[in-house]
DNA sequence: GTAATTTATTTCAAACTTAAAACATTTAGG
DNA sequence: CCTAAATGTTTTAAGTTTGAAATAAATTAC
């Protein structure tokens, strides 16, 4: 055996890549299971609902739906249903665009902002425990790893 | 300014550490979409019924529905949709547990086993493909601090 | 200017997801 | 035994998610 020692060679890669694969996604969704059984008993939330706030948080002057999609990286469909209940709820509103009636915008309310302050604060604070285990100067690095990583990954997408 | 290095340090680390959540986060939702997106295309399914098969193929004499959503660390209720869709399709099927007329093994279907080699070997490319960035000897390193990590979170969560 | 295309959003059907309630069965304690 | 607690699974209600179709409005091309 081992007659093709590059094919082999290739194989270790894949699997090495593969079995790193399956570990970001274990550790990805133990956090997130986490952070949302903890947005639901102490602020009776959902992550969605948070992830749609801290977008808005980061625009005062408000977002199309199609931005915040985009920004998301949900579908549309899927930001207009979140959207509605956030505005129920009266923590968002959504606002006409001048000069574009097919668009609109959204907004956090006053009492949306103050609400997504709150829970922002808190989530920061779970995150932080739950990566204590790396120093901020190992959190930097594999940050900045994971940066060039998604740009790889965003121009081959663009690709098509 | 700055009159408390020690606290504007630690703000620091948190900083630091939410940065590398949001983009593991970022990095995640993407290569999920990818393979979501060509699951779909490729092979008319999805990562969810992947994710089943992919567990039920590591133990051929079956699983029970508890230790399916226990690997899987999904909901119970979940694990019973998804597994009711490929049971319909022929590619699970349960089977009676003896001495326990609660319980449920499933299993893969001769079909359901030929079917997840193919889409498994797929998988496996476009993953080595995402990740062709990562040399071999990276994707070992960091596969062995996310699984430090992981275990780290699991211990927190068993204190509860 | 009107028709065709593009853009922005919503609606829809199907699947996924969760937590909690319901159900069935088994195990343990008297 | 037989009842109470524990275990294994499904059902339910509500929300999330997608991709595709529908709607509406703006832009482009005759």
């Amino acid at each position: 055996m081992n007659t093709q020692p590059e094919l082999r060679l290739a194989e270790q890669g894949s699997k090495q890549r593969l079995r790193l694969w399956l570990r970001l996604l274990a550790v990805t969704r133990k956090i997130e299971a986490e952070l949302r059984e903890r947005m639901r008993t102490e602020f009776d939330s959902t992550l969605p609902r948070f992830d749609v706030m801290a977008a808005l948080s980061r625009h005062d002057q408000g977002l199309r739906m199609s931005a915040l999609s985009g920004v998301l990286r949900v579908s549309n469909g899927n930001v207009t249903g979140i959207v509605d209940r956030l505005a129920e709820d009266g923590l968002v509103m959504r606002v006409p665009v001048a000069g574009d009636r097919r668009a609109t915008l959204v907004r956090l309310t006053a009492r949306g902002a103050e609400v997504f302050a709150r829970q922002a604060a808190e989530h920061e604070a779970w995150i932080d425990a739950m990566l204590a285990e790396l120093s901020p100067e190992e959190a930097r690095s594999y940050a900045a790893r994971l940066r060039t990583l998604a740009q790889k990954l965003d121009d081959k997408g663009a690709m098509e």
